[in-house]
DNA sequence: GTGCGTGCAAAGTCTTTGCAAACCG
DNA sequence: CGGTTTGCAAAGACTTTGCACGCAC
């Protein structure tokens, strides 16, 4: 088991919330920190933990995904392919990154970017609005497809 | 009807592309042009629409979303509330404009930033990518809803 | 033991599709 | 007139929900 540690921290912020440590829980928060793949649908998640938990629901995996979620412990994303996407909200790595997505074959890559200072404050009083979070989707070609839409 | 030279235009893209201007089209279309709410939803153009064409289906509402996004005289948004949202995709304004995102009652509010010069050149450098377009969505809460957290 | 969490199936919501009829150009 | 486009209904895809059982604490 890779990252004993992250998930211990997990754990902890579950059971500070008073929620219950569940085994199901607990593969589901083990598919992200395995996963290869960063951005992981419910069926993804479904897919990873049912070969070793052939009784675990989907139902369960969404239900987990949306408490994650409003436990910040998970972020969704949404890439335009007709299903919610979760990542890792890893609040160590604090430099903010984002999506550059593919418009040709769907690919999504990360990128860092920080907004330059003074963005954030400029929007909050322009607007009063209290900012918590942002997404920055960047649409586009990858090298291959801008490759084949050549030929 | 207002902004009958827009109208004009939008036809105009439309049959240079060899689509046919048909009355369900440009009713659609209307349904942007005389909206307030920037931010619609198939079922928001369909409510729109129906009135005065009783017979126009929701399919048809689709379909034309669908046609106008492939044609960019329309975007594709998400916020998260489970339904796909289009605006007009007004090149005319080009100063981009992106969203914030009320956590709290759901309000979508826009404002403009452009990113730095040069970062557009950096990211199609590193990542091999050509860029087509960018979303921003900034989360937060509104000042009504900050108000309303204090209670 | 108690109450939160789960599995299953059914229902719900949004979106797409098949097909005959209608319509634009 | 011919190929697009449409309406309708049905199907499809993703997600949520009701309820009895099971498990964490």
């Amino acid at each position: 088991m890779k990252n004993p540690n992250m998930m211990n921290t997990l754990r902890e912020r579950i059971k500070e919330k008073k929620y219950k440590f569940t085994r199901q829980r607990q593969v589901v928060l083990q598919a992200f920190l395995d996963s290869r793949e960063k951005h992981l649908s419910a069926e993804d998640v479904f897919a990873m933990v049912k070969d070793e938990n052939p009784d675990i629901g989907l139902a369960t995996v969404y239900r987990s995904l949306e408490l994650f979620t409003s436990l910040d412990l998970l972020k969704k994303l949404d890439f335009g392919d007709g299903r919610s996407r979760y990542e890792l909200n890893d609040r160590s790595l604090n430099r903010s990154h984002h999506h550059l997505i593919c418009l040709g074959c769907g690919k999504v890559v990360e990128f860092s970017y920080d907004f330059q200072e003074g963005l954030k404050d400029q929007i909050e009083r322009d607007n009063g609005f209290q900012i918590v979070d942002s997404q920055l989707k960047v649409y586009g070609y990858c090298r291959e497809c801008q490759k084949k839409n050549l030929l």
